[in-house]
DNA sequence: ATTTGTACCATACATTTGTATGGTATTTTT
DNA sequence: AAAAATACCATACAAATGTATGGTACAAAT
């Protein structure tokens, strides 16, 4: 059924989602045919038609601005729920500030929820600026694990050490030095646990 | 200028509301006259209008479903994320599960996040089965707060107060049996303070 | 008593939008 | 080499959609 999309056809899918879930309004053919420089709403709507025969789409005739985005099985649309530095506190816990598609080979835990990564200081951990991570805050925080910690009011994404007294955040970057908090500290938390990363590639290049 | 709203104008708000948001499709102004029994468009219309006066929407000429929900002070759309259990431990963090919107008063912290309370357990507190409760992860945890807590992979919403060696999750509801955890067990954590609950009346009707 | 605001209708019209058909050119598959 | 798929165009048409105007009825405010 869900054959492989040609490059257009995946030019026009995407640009219909981002519209419809960033902009806010499914774009007419008209619009979409202006979009990619065609001369005729005709073409698109032969796309369309691709679309749908390969299930991707879902449409119902006469509706203008009618295009149902089909659940992808090896695809998954999910909330961004705030951000995370990567290098100095950041700002977490925004509401949704975004959306992204994920393979559905990633296999989101239930309870897990997604963060977007700002800065580079876990660069040699392969995580990078703009990536989104997956976290989870249920699972038992151990040793050398890369967490989401919250330092008064502000997050941090970093690897998790603890000795007798102490707790330490660490970059792997070396060019951010480490977070020492003392135990006793109760305006520090661990939300949670990064258990996976998301690196949209065709996203990346725009940025 | 953000003048209140009459009956009828509240209902096509409401209504476009739900379609933007829930079915994913704007409605058009005939769809609107259908829903409302009205039989001309221009009633809509006129609605429609008044609306963008009041500044509840806004619209560009020509373009077909195109009505776009200007944020309101006085409304805010919110994401609820996730289901916990005030009586005995359910899920949690989900991902978003509903939409909820709140009276502006309520002003969320930009830090808090939103989860639907399910059981009984707090009933003495107020807080009722499918109410929604407002939970700040970063604020430092006193003594008889109302807390979202974590223990093993379920969450539950009671009140908290520590003592040297134990913390004790007590349910207002005396049907349930206090939660006594030990300091040291690692696979426990508050997730965050419950800071408001919102209700909404009308939906409630219906559960 | 008059004005103003709200709530609707009918009708007419212009645009937008989706649909259908037939055509050309290029690439890919058989 | 022939057939099929892909990618586009022009054109025509019908339906959906938004817009404009003028009208009626009623309640509330002045």
């Amino acid at each position: 059924m869900a054959k492989e999309l040609t490059k257009i056809q995946k030019a026009i899918y995407d640009f219909i989602m981002y519209q419809k879930f960033r902009v806010g309004r499914t774009p007419s053919l008209a619009e979409i045919a202006e979009k990619f420089g065609f001369k005729s709403r005709a073409t698109v709507q032969q796309h369309l038609h691709a679309l749908e025969k390969k299930n991707y789409i879902k449409r119902e005739v006469g509706l203008s601005r009618n295009i149902e985005i089909i659940k992808r099985d090896t695809l998954i649309q999910e909330p961004i729920i705030g951000e995370v530095a990567a290098g100095s506190p950041l700002v977490v816990y925004s509401n949704v500030i975004d959306m992204v598609e994920l393979p559905g080979v990633v296999k989101l835990p239930k309870e897990s929820f997604l963060l977007r990564v700002r800065g580079d200081s876990l660069r040699d951990a392969n995580i990078f600026n703009g990536d989104v991570v997956i976290v989870n805050p249920n699972l038992v925080i151990q040793d050398g694990h890369i967490v989401i910690a919250i330092l008064e009011d502000s997050a941090v994404v970093k690897r998790f050490y603890r000795n007798e007294d102490a707790i330490e955040l660490v970059s792997e970057n070396p060019e951010y030095e480490p977070i020492i908090v003392r135990r006793d500290n109760n305006k520090f938390r661990v939300v949670g646990v990064v258990i996976g990363i998301y690196r949209n590639l065709e996203l990346k290049k725009r940025r």
